[in-house]
DNA sequence: CGCATTTGACCCGCGC
DNA sequence: GCGCGGGTCAAATGCG
């Protein structure tokens, strides 16, 4: 039968026709949509450019409105003692508050110090003298947790220069004054100076690198532990007062115990900005939360903007430490000791919150945030989720939602979404509207950003610009601070394991890392570790 | 030789 | 007041 088999050659081509008709049409749809798609991310990064530039603007305004009033005040005290209203002036500056992340967040803070200051101000003139001083003091410590590197150097008392215990000497001997201030104000200035941040890391090596240069000069068996704590200090500038103590975890030995004291007096090289940025950031979030008694379901802002720095700044620069940051665990005050407030970053895989939450509270200023409501770690079942908390998958944005609650629920999207992308889109479009809508967050953000990249803005907005053109992901990746080895002896170990294994995108973009990807100082096994993570 | 690390002594604050 | 533990100092030691 030809005519038979001609017909169904016929019928057959025509379904095949119609088959790749389908296919086209297909494919043609699949490119409109991608195109459209294409479309969509253009626009939000013209947005996002925007949104930046703004928060650039503002943020430089409020860092020279900052630098004048320091100026101000500095040039005043030799000769007068100040008058009462430009010491309420000082004090009712918000937005200078707001550079500091330590307090800037919370208005109930800056009321506090408002009422504070006014009780001071009908005072004697003695009083008033010593509120100048406690005052100088606020903005010492908000500059001590300045995460630019262009304010580091800003003296953060009277004798800037000088370490902590100098400082505290200072404070304590120069000024008579000192007496009238309440007790609760003093510990309160002690507490905050001595502020700490334990970072908790995976690592085989003695120290975790973070880009800063640091001296050995002490190694102590601590109670309970059998591996010894050794004790660093920063040597990037000689008076440097920042200590950081090194110890292994008791219960699993390849858990390395970093924890962090004081803030930099110099400028920091880029490779220690990313570190640097985070420990005054959780610094701060650990003073703010100290000293507000905000309940647990509300995150205070700082906190909020550390996270959300972080997970920004993933986007940005694909750190593998805010990659992890933001992946693993905030936890607030777990007080090793009543002295020393701490706030531990569990960037560990295993990151048990249980453990964290059995550690005990003796901060003795505020009420003890139990850190299951602020872990971000949110894969543990025993873990519940804040009061407000919607649940996974999209997350709406409700104007009468605190961004901090919408941080929540994007980042719990984070940890329960199987598609990486896809939350991370989530997780963009959040971010950019809380940051909207909270304008506490966009100094902070921008401060964090303007560290990050090296102190220069005009750098952040380049890094920016180029991130948003799409540019400098490879470029970025360079910078990984935790990438660059510290005296030959630096780990960067766990960070590429799970950059590569936990984000496609990061590890994408770390086959795109040179093989050394190193700060200059001193490699010896960067390339080992290095080579051997790729 | 200079610099970093090691390590025992010392100081200080806290609890009993 | 005393002992304990954490933190720091500084001489000794090691290393490049």
């Amino acid at each position: 039968m030809p005519d038979d088999s001609c017909g169904a050659e016929i019928q057959e081509k025509r379904v095949q026709s119609n088959i790749v008709h389908h296919q086209q049409l297909g494919k043609v749809d699949e490119l409109e949509n991608a195109k459209a798609e294409m479309g969509e991310v253009k626009e939000e990064n013209v947005r996002l450019k925007m949104m930046l530039q703004q928060i650039e603007k503002e943020y430089r305004s409020l860092q020279l409105r900052f630098f004048d009033i320091l100026k101000r005040e500095a040039s005043k005290k030799p000769t007068d003692s100040p008058s009462a209203p430009d010491l309420i002036q000082e004090t009712e500056e918000p937005e200078l508050v707001s550079l500091c992340l330590g307090r800037s967040p919370s208005d109930q803070l800056i009321k506090k110090d408002i009422e504070n200051s006014s009780r001071y101000v009908s005072k004697n003139l003695d009083d008033i003298e010593d509120h100048c001083l406690q005052a100088n003091l606020t903005l010492g410590l908000g500059s001590k947790m300045q995460l630019s590197t262009e304010l580091v150097s800003v003296p953060t008392t009277e004798n800037g220069s000088e370490d902590v215990k100098g400082g505290e000497a200072a404070i304590k001997t120069s000024s008579k004054t000192m007496r009238n201030v309440s007790d609760d104000e003093i510990s309160q200035q002690a507490h905050a100076k001595r502020a700490r941040v334990s970072v908790r890391a995976r690592c085989d090596t003695t120290t975790m690198n973070d880009g800063c240069q640091w001296r050995k000069y002490g190694q102590k068996i601590s109670k309970g532990n059998p591996c010894p704590r050794a004790y660093y200090r920063c040597t990037v500038a000689p008076a440097c007062p920042v200590r950081k103590q090194v110890q292994r975890c008791a219960e699993d030995m390849s858990i390395l115990i970093t924890t962090y004291e004081g803030t930099h007096n110099h400028p920091l090289p880029i490779s220690a900005t990313a570190m640097a940025s985070t420990t005054s950031a959780a610094a701060s979030m650990l003073l703010s939360a100290s000293s507000t008694s905000q309940t647990p379901s509300v995150l205070n802002p700082t906190a909020t903007a550390i996270a959300a720095t972080s997970q920004l700044l993933n986007g940005i620069t694909n750190f593998g430490v805010f990659n992890n940051l933001t992946r693993k665990s905030f936890y607030l005050p777990n007080h090793s000791s009543p002295l020393f407030p701490t706030v531990t970053l569990d960037l560990t895989s295993s990151s048990s919150s249980s453990q964290f939450n059995r550690l005990s509270s003796s901060f003795p200023l505020g009420p003890r945030i139990p850190s299951s409501n602020l872990s971000f770690c949110s894969s543990d079942p025993n873990i519940l989720p804040p009061p407000g908390y919607l649940g996974y998958g999209s997350v709406p944005f409700d104007k009468k939602q605190s961004p901090q609650e919408y941080f929540y629920q994007a980042q719990h999207c984070m940890e329960k979404n199987s598609q990486a992308s896809s939350a991370q889109e989530v997780f963009t479009e959040s971010m950019t509207k809380a940051i909207t809508s909270d304008p506490s967050f966009k100094s902070v953000i921008a401060a964090a950003i303007s560290s990050m990249v090296g102190g220069s803005e005009t750098q952040v907005a380049k890094q920016l610009g180029q991130r948003l053109t799409g540019e400098a992901v490879a470029k970025a990746t360079f910078q990984n601070p935790l990438m660059s080895t510290q005296n030959g002896k630096g780990c960067a170990s766990s960070y590429f394991n799970r950059l590569s294994s936990s984000n496609s995108q990061a590890g994408t973009l770390m086959m795109l890392q040179p093989p050394l990807p190193f700060s200059p100082s001193k490699t010896t096994s960067a390339r080992a570790i290095g080579e051997q993570k790729l």
